[in-house]
DNA sequence: TCACGTTGAGAAAACCTTTTCCCAACCGCG
DNA sequence: CGCGGTTGGGAAAAGGTTTTCTCAACGTGA
């Protein structure tokens, strides 16, 4: 037997048998020695566990899973192909998994319902542990059917089934945030611009506007509604300062339905020399970093915490698959207000 | 025996010994049977695959893997978190691979060593039949070592070792596609404004800049590298334009080095009063949409085509999992250049 | 009738690990 | 010396599928 020295990369993975038989004894032996289970000396432990170690041997989670019914894997569907919502929230799934040695299927299934179909039951095949469902809408179904699926599923940033768990982002809340920041400020007519009626989080925002103002006796302007795009931005702008008004009753500060039309609003602010956030506030929401660090001034901004959101869904659904009960509901994870220079600064700061 | 009509979900899994006791063969022939395997009558086969389909019964994917010693499963090692880029490749390569039946893993391990050992670990011991590599760089490895690793190794849009297959974009060709493009429309003073140095498609995309305006007997200017962003884009602009050169002697092109870049360079030619596509053509690199379709005029961009790279990889990565030999080395794919509006029309045009 | 080939289907091994018995040896004690 | 209890470790089943081998029945030609 020549001692074969530095463990070199095996080209086929050695087995447990292979473990008990270089340290004479049974492959139960061995498990057990490994696992920390059963009755054996000391020396009996440490020499297996040597052996072990020194022939590289892993063991096969695959037969593992088969046994124990539990495959530590986990699938993840999304809608949000080219997005930028389903990446931190992935990382945020990941990241929760990870250490609980769980890996996670990804499955892009744009709006296609047989591919949807296609990957839930490969998922099912490999008999994964749970599935986190996850879309770029919150107040959308994906193209699948996972009522009925005998294991757990968890949903996040997309809209769920009835009694199943969902998380989401507390749109409301994060709108107060940029509204009452405006209010601290000193801001005292502050307008609203936002994306389509079509989406559940745009009149939820500016729900969350309106009461806000009205808590703080402020005037209520009607949002102006139109599409998630700088374009709008322009506009919106357009329409809110463009009139003879006299400088007094413009507005003062504009609240935006995401960074692109905040992107937009700031632009033209510019280039009708109106100053901010001098003469005028803007907050965005998303937070899109890439877009906020860009504007001139850099653009404050509502983070949906989505990786947070992402660590959440995770935990909670490896603790439904470990067994423990949940109630079935929507969880709402508060926002985060990030200030950099376009809101402004306090009175006396 | 009550006979249960819809295929209701099974709370547990029908197996293939059920199949075979309900159609009253051993489990044996009921395999046999559904894989269209061994010798039997046209209606015992019959028989049993429609008992399999009465039962709702698909095959145990972990099963049948420990036994075939191939998982149809793959991984995806990225660490582009928050990127652009993976998010297309991704795509790529699950709609190759999700024909085949086969799922990917997706790990992020950052650019941490630790994560990055955690994930390999984990991929090998759930017995994947492979791994693809990508990162947010070309020029970089990622934090791990794939070298020896028993399993076919694909890399994509990161830094392959040496002996290993690796997919990139054609970065110089997609240069020469921007420039001959700006030729093409009679644009003669043509500028290059790039990333930092030391992203070696800097580089790259200088020298097929510098080939192509020699080929065309232009003057070549020496390109600005600076960084990729907006701001540096104005930056970029205020350096070539703001001198008392007369406007004859000035660029009447810009190729950028991305399109954040692209769009800081329009944004500072038109605060000049600059027009574009007029007086200045501008074309940017990565066709980043959100940001190329928001530029005023919309930004002419060379795209990547990051999503087909990803579906070469995949394609090759399963071709070497089916044991079809293939050489090593790197694979440029090409570039495509997406026309709007802000390079200008032909001149007859 | 016998030898032989074919057909249809089942038994069992294999994949790799975990876990539940089970058993032999040993110890102490009466 | 006999007995119950403990200790160290092994045999075997289980998990679900695939594949090889085996075998009985049957038909055919001599």
């Amino acid at each position: 037997m020549v001692s074969d020295a530095a463990p070199a990369p095996a080209k086929t993975p050695v087995t447990l048998r292979e473990v008990a038989s270089a340290a004479g004894v049974s492959v139960a032996t061995a498990s057990k020695a490994l696992n920390g289970q059963g009755r054996m000396t000391a020396r009996t432990r440490e020499r297996i566990r040597e052996t072990a170690q020194r022939l590289g041997f892993r063991p096969n989670s695959l037969a593992q899973s088969l046994l124990r019914k539990r495959s530590f894997t986990v699938g993840l569907l999304t809608n949000d192909t080219y997005g930028r919502f389903s990446l931190p929230l992935m990382a945020g799934v990941s990241d929760a998994l990870v250490d609980a040695g769980v890996s996670v299927f990804l499955c892009n299934v744009e709006d296609d319902q047989r591919l949807g179909q296609l990957h839930v039951e490969a998922m099912l095949d490999k008999r994964v542990d749970g599935i986190i469902a996850t879309g770029k809408r919150i107040d959308r179904h994906l193209p699948v059917d996972l009522a009925n699926l005998r294991i757990p599923v968890i949903y996040a940033f997309t809209q769920p089934d009835p009694d199943a768990i969902g998380f989401v982002s507390d749109d409301a809340g994060g709108a107060r945030l940029a509204v009452e920041q405006f209010c601290v400020l000193g801001r005292r007519r502050i307008a609203h611009v936002s994306g389509p009626a079509s989406f559940a989080v745009v009149h939820e925002r500016a729900r969350a506007y309106r009461e806000v103002l009205t808590e703080h006796s402020l005037p209520v302007a009607e949002p102006l509604l139109g599409h998630w795009s700088e374009a709008w931005g322009h506009e919106a702008v357009a329409r809110l300062f463009d009139g003879k008004a006299g400088r007094g009753e413009k507005p003062d500060a504009v609240f935006c339905g995401n960074d692109q039309i905040a992107r937009g609003v700031i632009d033209a602010l510019r280039e009708r020399g109106i100053g901010v956030p001098g003469d005028v506030g803007v907050i965005g929401f998303d937070n899109w970093e890439i877009v906020a660090e860009a504007t001139r001034p850099p653009l404050t901004s509502v983070d949906m915490n989505l990786s947070a959101l992402g660590r959440e869904a995770g935990l909670a659904l490896l603790s439904l698959v470990g067994g423990q009960p949940a109630a079935p509901g929507i969880r709402k994870l508060p926002c985060r207000l990030v200030v950099r220079q376009s809101c402004g600064r306090p009175p006396g700061g």
